[in-house]
DNA sequence: CATGAATGAGTTTTCATTCAT
DNA sequence: AATGAATGAAAACTCATTCAT
């Protein structure tokens, strides 16, 4: 039967395609789940042309974690937010990273809740978390009543959940959850200002 | 090995030893990096014994998971706990489930974490806690400014992480953890009750 | 849990049972489905208890089938029956055997259908009607016609068919079956006979 | 072995040896003592290069019982074969079908004796029979005093057994041995005839 | 005499990966 | 750049058989 290269076929392409369905398909079924000739067979492609590309399956899924890993440290990172300050700053800063989220859905599956390196990612937001909270909200009544870090892994558990359940859902907008998630673990800081 | 009975075997003693190294192996493992082989061979068993008591590894799993959600939802739906009210109740409620938590830290991570069912375990943890609030607290301050659910899943949320990374490495005692998840979630309330 | 001897248990019983079940469940699955622990299952007896009373499963099922031989050889083997001649002779030994069969159906189904012994059972009955045609019916109309082991062949082929499609489902009795089949093969002497 | 193509490989042909070797070793040693490891041995191929060609063994099996019976069911129900009628017709059907056992020995041996579908493939040819005989031959001595669907499964029975005995073993021509059959059945009408 | 408990030795099946074209 | 064909290695699972009690 006929071989070789196709009319019409590009590298780049191939590679983009292959890298998006298995994104789609490692987010959908997980990582183990999920077979080689599954994503070569939603991309229309051949195994041997997966390898073309990727060296291995493992060396493929690790590299989306780490992509995910890097772009989320890039936003949540970025000390200066918009010249935002203290509840503002985390407000914003969670909206940031709800939008990154809802724009790379599936990615975001994989990489905050599929993967081992899911566990690194959060460390990762909890200790940049710490770090608002010491510099911005360390005169807070909340932190004077409840241990920082116990704080900044609540509410990364918080966020985790929610962008599960009503983020990715599409019930709670990235804007309206950072401002509610920020309404439960400020409420007492916020009433002050408000009032 | 020679065949055949071994001396001292016991059906049940080797039924529960299998069990054991399987939680304990799923656990840290995973359900597919886990192999029957590893089961067995951390019991010093073989692998037809294992079929002697177990259908097979998914069957065995799904049991795991099964007696993880029964077990908590006895915990959790006990709607008359100590004859605690109010946020008294929730914070209670949490001590029962982390304490149990802690006695099974290994089924936890297995049915908490590790299996698609937890799901349905998170679901079920929010919907009895959507309950509670809207039983016990829905004259609350939080409750006026927060989605009723979004606070629930969120503190499911918080639970989940905070066994995680507190209660499961004994960071953090099952009481302190309910009282400090309480302090975050209900500040409002308490401080009004306080002064 | 209780081990040993059950009380009213006794050798020969259990022997004869194993036997009994192992003969109905070979003969309904064949020897590769059926399991010595669906025989010993059927019996409500232990696998130790199957090699208590027999080598293995291929033992007693080779022992099945030399018994079955060897019954049907008596039968069929005794040259004077009934001080019958020619073609009664046949159509009594037919009668005979298809008795045994009736008596004997699922040793029968075995022996007859489901071993690789069957073809030395069937190779037998072929010769031994051979010699009754070569004794009796030498000058015979048919067999100036038909090559006599082609005969032979084809009256054991009608045997094996219609014993399994007729007898063993009782729709024809034994003598019924008898007649029936010495009137398709040797119809022509018949009506000699008759008129 | 090295992995991957090996030189002057070809799909079709892969196939088609493993299928050779299944059919002979099926019909030699039996489906059951015929393991996946034989037939890909005997083809100097891998157990995976099974599987890209046939679902299972028990899928390959059946298909080739289908295809037997299929191509059975075509020749013996050509009801006006070279315009032949009455016992002409019938002798020329089976000359038919045992030129096709002969050209197709082992997957005769397999669809014939073998499979447990061979039940249904009898039960064919004896209704594809009984038909012939009731439309063909209906006024002919033989079914004044035999009942038809006796005569066929003798019939059939006898065409069963010498193509095992004598035409497998190529002690009989097709032409032969149809006619030789057509004697011991028809002996009466063809004697009318002849005289 | 009988059993509860266990295993050796296979069997089918799967899947990531690789060669030749 | 891409593919058809193949495989190594390992997985789950089965079953006749045997030991200790």
């Amino acid at each position: 039967m006929a071989r070789g290269r196709r009319v019409n076929s590009c590298g780049e392409k191939s590679k983009k395609l292959l890298m998006e369905n298995a994104i789609e398909l490692f987010s959908t079924y997980g990582y183990h789940q999920t077979k080689i000739s599954d994503i070569v067979k939603s991309a229309s492609l051949t195994q041997p042309t997966f390898y073309l590309y990727f060296q291995s399956k493992e060396i493929l899924f690790n590299d989306l974690n780490k992509r995910f890993h890097n772009e989320l440290t890039e936003i949540f990172s970025a000390y200066d937010i918009n010249g935002k300050f203290g509840i503002d700053l985390i407000q914003e800063s969670l909206t940031l990273m709800f939008n990154y989220f809802i724009e790379n859905p599936n990615l975001t599956k994989i990489g905050f809740y599929e993967a081992e390196q899911s566990t690194a990612v959060k460390e990762m937001l909890v200790s940049e978390l710490i770090h608002i909270l010491n510099t911005q909200l360390k005169d807070s009544n909340v932190l004077k009543q409840v241990d920082t870090t116990i704080l900044a892994e609540s509410l990364i558990g918080s966020v985790e959940r929610l962008t599960l359940t009503n983020l990715l859902t599409k019930k709670t907008s990235p804007e309206q959850l950072a401002k509610e998630i920020c309404m439960i673990y400020f409420a007492t800081e916020l009433s002050l200002v408000q009032s």
